[in-house]
RNA sequence: GCCGACGUAGCUCAGCUGGUAGAGCAGCUGAUUCGUAAUCAGCAGGUCGGCGGUUCGAGUCCGCCCGUCGGCUCCA
């Protein structure tokens, strides 16, 4: 291959020797007139490149079409712009100031907008999207000297860009993207021309701080998708509609489970069906201590401030506790963690090493002052529990306390149904306490203990806890939504904070080791997002109501409380509906309250001592005995069988 | 917290440019006694989120507050 020239592999094997500096776009030409003719994007090695930038290097080459996965992401960029272009037209004096850098889901544009934008302005400005995108403008991709670029925003008024044309590092190219009279700085890559952007509709608007910082002005965001079809765009809808009937908000007040009042925002009501959940939950989680060997205790739930000074929660979250008793002098915070009264516990009598590690469990309820804007149902929350526990442990013993916790939560995971998990170790952030050798032997072990359990896992540099590094578990849910669920984290700082001490087999005092766990996280959080997860078709084991019995008619009523009773007796949580609603009504009831179970006991059953079983969504049943029906819920709520 | 939208019966929503509220479902009562996703009839249910203002008159217009939702933790 000499100097002056590429060697592309083709996707269909075939090798094209093109001369060095030719653009993605002279190889679609060359292969075709048609392919060039839908040609969105160019992909080197994987990586997409702009149709109108010159090739610097050789291997597998293809060119993008409407058609590729990869289109979508090219769309919805110059939709981007193609947004912005439309927003300057409607008004002149906008100043544009970034875009997104991910399109793999929507587009977005921070805008300085001399109008509040709302909802309402979507029509306009799309009608202006959709001249821009008929006319077919040619996006035209320019390299120029960086003082040459800082001119042309500033004669364009765009000062937000100039300041942009400052951050990007020294001797790296700038590319500038044109279509008509808009024209954007630009990695690109872009479509050809604006008609290629099949199908585009604005979603959101919404304020963003300029760069990202609350003590600068607000910006005005909008956000918008894009696909080269309309059929793409309907299906992205209908994703969205399936979300929303999955909203943990509507399936709670559907199914009676939780409720918010507006005077304690962000705090749930637990009604009756909620709180067997969350019970049973917890039950769970208690068996589970009790097999892996920690210890539950509860804490007080108001402390004086000055347990968090001594954490150092209270100068990281300054204003997360503001109570105070009138009268008394003692400034009182309701506590936001359980960590600190654990180190307490600890502390609270001389420790031997024969006692360790001790792992001390906890489920109190915790307040948290979060900021009203983020507050989210139950995913986000100010008043939460969590399957919480601290471990006090020799340094030589944190290695096997670690593959204990780890299995521990593979266990749960497993119980619950949850695959698709994640893992990170995350790593020292900027604000922390601590020697910086002893936070990288940490996330050393961290990561090792993950690999052992036969976890992969990623590194999320800088996103440790102020007190030491963490494992992540992540989770993806039916509809692919990632969700953070457990941490197995290190404690650096808590151990000598709270002075604590143990004496080991030498005689000596020693400083123990400190870990923090969690597996469901907080409780609240996890009932949100497991029933997003499973729609509120909850596993039998967990489902409030778990059976429900339907007397055909009035005659059978005392039969069908017969059978509650039985099941009752089992520990199955079952309900009669005997009301003189047909018999279609009451299946079609218990059907939308998602119970597992419909057992139905008419003439035929109150003859033979029997039961017609129907299971969720299933229409086809079985008649079987009552002990034999009983026998069969209690193996499964038993072996916790998810469906 | 900041930007924006929204707040009408338990739920989902209607209520035009101001003239003192309506539907479906749920609930209750009665009839029906029924074999696997909605039987019929009737009844009841609302300080229109709260407070203040404009007006002869406010669910509707204006202001403040509360709540909910969407967004804000950048990075061509």
């Amino acid at each position: 291959m000499s100097e002056r020239s590429l060697e592309l592999e083709l996707p269909d094997g075939t090798c094209l020797c093109v001369p060095f500096g030719a653009t993605p776009l002279d190889v679609a030409s060359k292969i075709g007139p048609g392919l060039a003719r839908g040609a969105v994007a160019g992909a080197i090695g994987g990586r997409l490149v702009d149709l109108r930038e010159p090739l610097s290097q050789s291997g597998p080459f293809r060119v993008i079409t409407a058609r590729d996965p990869e289109a979508g992401e090219v769309i919805r960029h110059s939709a981007e712009h193609v947004m912005a272009a439309a927003v300057k037209r409607l008004w002149p004096e906008t100043q544009i100031d970034v875009g997104r850098s991910d399109h793999s889901e929507k587009f977005q544009y921070d805008l300085d907008v001399p109008v509040r934008l709302t909802p309402e302005h979507f029509e306009s400005i799309e009608a202006e999207m959709r001249r821009i995108v008929e006319a077919q403008q040619p996006l035209e991709r320019e390299v120029v000297e960086r003082e040459e670029a800082k001119r042309l925003f500033a004669s364009l008024g765009e000062e937000l860009k100039v300041s942009r044309v400052d951050d990007i590092d020294e001797g790296a190219e700038l590319t500038l993207f044109r279509n008509g009279d808009f024209v954007d700085l630009c990695r690109g890559p872009h479509v050809q021309q604006t008609g290629q952007i099949g199908a585009f509709k604005l979603t959101e608007v919404g304020g963003s701080y300029w760069r990202g910082d609350e003590s600068n002005p607000m910006l005005q965001r909008i956000y918008g998708v894009a696909f080269s079809t309309e059929k793409e765009l309907g299906l992205h809808l209908e994703r969205l509609e399936q979300a929303r009937r999955r909203d943990h908000r509507r399936i709670g007040a559907d199914l009676d489970l939780f409720w918010f009042h507006a005077w304690a925002p962000g705090a749930p009501f637990y009604l009756p069906k909620g709180l067997v959940l969350f019970n049973t939950l917890v039950a769970y989680m208690r068996e589970l201590n009790l097999k892996y060997g920690f210890l539950e205790v509860t804490a007080p739930l108001l402390f004086d401030v000055e347990i968090f000074k001594r954490s150092g929660h209270y100068e990281m979250f300054p204003d997360m506790f503001k109570i105070r008793a009138s009268g008394e002098d003692a400034e009182i915070g309701v506590k936001p963690m359980n960590c600190p009264g654990h180190c307490l516990i600890f502390g609270s009598r001389k420790r031997s090493y024969r006692e360790l590690p001790l792992r001390l469990a906890e489920f109190s309820r915790l307040h948290r002052n979060e900021r009203s804007g983020t507050l989210l149902g139950m995913t986000r929350v100010r008043a939460m529990s969590q399957d919480d526990a601290h471990i006090y442990c020799q340094p030589d013993q944190v290695e096997a306390e670690m593959d204990r916790v780890l299995r521990m939560t593979a266990e749960v995971y497993r119980d619950l149904g949850l695959s698709g998990l994640e893992v990170r170790v995350a790593t020292r952030p900027e604000q922390y306490i601590g020697e910086i050798g002893d936070w990288e032997r940490a996330e050393k072990r961290l990561g090792d203990a993950t690999e052992r359990a036969g976890f992969s896992f990623e590194w999320a540099p800088g996103e440790g806890a102020f007190y030491g590094p963490k494992i992540e578990f992540h989770f993806r849910d039916v509809l692919g939504r990632q969700w953070q669920l457990g941490t197995l984290q290190m404690d650096m700082a808590m151990p000598e904070r709270f002075d604590l001490r143990y004496v080991g087999a030498d005689g000596q005092e020693h400083v123990p080791a400190m870990m923090h766990k969690a597996i469901l996280g907080s409780l609240e959080r996890f009932i949100g997002i497991y029933l997003e997860h499973t729609a509120g078709e909850l596993p039998l084991w967990l489902a409030p109501v778990q059976a429900q019995v339907l007397p055909i008619a009035d005659r059978h009523a005392e039969y069908a409380g017969k059978v509650c009773d039985v099941l009752r007796g089992s520990g199955i949580r079952v309900e009669l509906d005997a009301r003189s609603e047909t018999l279609g009504y009451r299946i079609r009831s218990a059907e939308t309250a998602k119970i597992p179970y419909i057992l139905v006991a008419g003439d035929r059953e109150l003859a033979d001592g029997t039961v017609t079983v129907r299971r969720r969504h299933q229409k086809a049943q079985t008649t079987v005995g009552v002990e034999e029906a009983c026998s069969t819920l209690e193996e499964e709520v038993k072996t916790r069988g998810i469906s």
